[in-house]
DNA sequence: TGCCAGGCCCTCTTTAGGGCCTT
């Protein structure tokens, strides 16, 4: 029974930047948010049957000895088919991730129903006044507590997730809008600048 | 041989270019 208020947002930690150009995935970290409180966690390596560059070691913290020993692509994205099932997803530059996910599970023969929103879209339209919009600077930004690695898979999702949790507790306060909707959260990340406080406050309670 | 991502978004824009983000 798909709970109403369910979202998983998720990271991915590949080869490269592109899919197109056979770029794969090597690390998946996921964490279920309901009703704003992290109720599952989903991280795995895995086997992209080649090495992995000298950039993408230094850059992630994996290497190709740990990759040896890790199930391949095809397992683990059957897996995280049954994780994520039909909940909505949530990413921070949500279009790189849905590209690899899209193309890791096209090569099993598995689909997902849920929609993707896009933590880096909606905080530019809530936060234009941060230096920039990489995960790092916003967790700064908001004086988030960090205990782990940046570029790690779990970890990157689970900052994702609190960065999420803070621009619904400001939308929240700042429009008294309670149950903020996913759809909600996708007009903000599609509506520009100059009118997301327009669009939100004909939600706003008085 | 030579090249190599791509969608979003701003602006000195739309007959375009370049920075931002992700690994």
């Amino acid at each position: 029974m798909k709970k109403a208020n369910s979202v998983v947002i998720l990271d991915f930690e590949t080869t490269g930047l592109s899919p197109v150009q056979g770029d794969r995935a090597i690390e998946i970290g996921a964490v279920r948010l309901v009703d704003g409180k992290v109720e599952q966690q989903f991280q795995r390596l895995m086997n992209p049957g080649r090495p992995i560059s000298a950039f993408i070691a230094q850059y992630t913290g994996i290497t190709n000895q740990m990759l040896a020993t890790a199930q391949p692509c095809a397992q683990v994205m059957a897996e995280f088919a049954d994780f994520i099932a039909d909940d909505n997803l949530i990413a921070h530059n949500a279009q790189f991730d849905k590209r690899f996910l899209d193309a890791e599970l096209e090569r099993i023969g598995r689909h997902y129903s849920g929609q993707f929103g896009c933590s880096l879209l909606v905080s530019r339209r809530l936060f234009q006044q941060a230096p920039n919009h990489k995960l790092g600077t916003l967790v700064d930004f908001h004086n988030l507590a960090v205990e782990g690695d940046f570029h790690r898979a779990l970890f990157d999702a689970q900052m994702t997730a609190k960065v999420w949790q803070v621009m619904l507790n400001h939308i929240s306060y700042r429009y008294n809008i309670k149950d903020i909707p996913f759809s909600l959260m996708q007009k903000v990340a599609k509506t520009s600048k100059s009118k997301v406080a327009t669009l939100l406050g004909q939600f706003e309670v008085n």
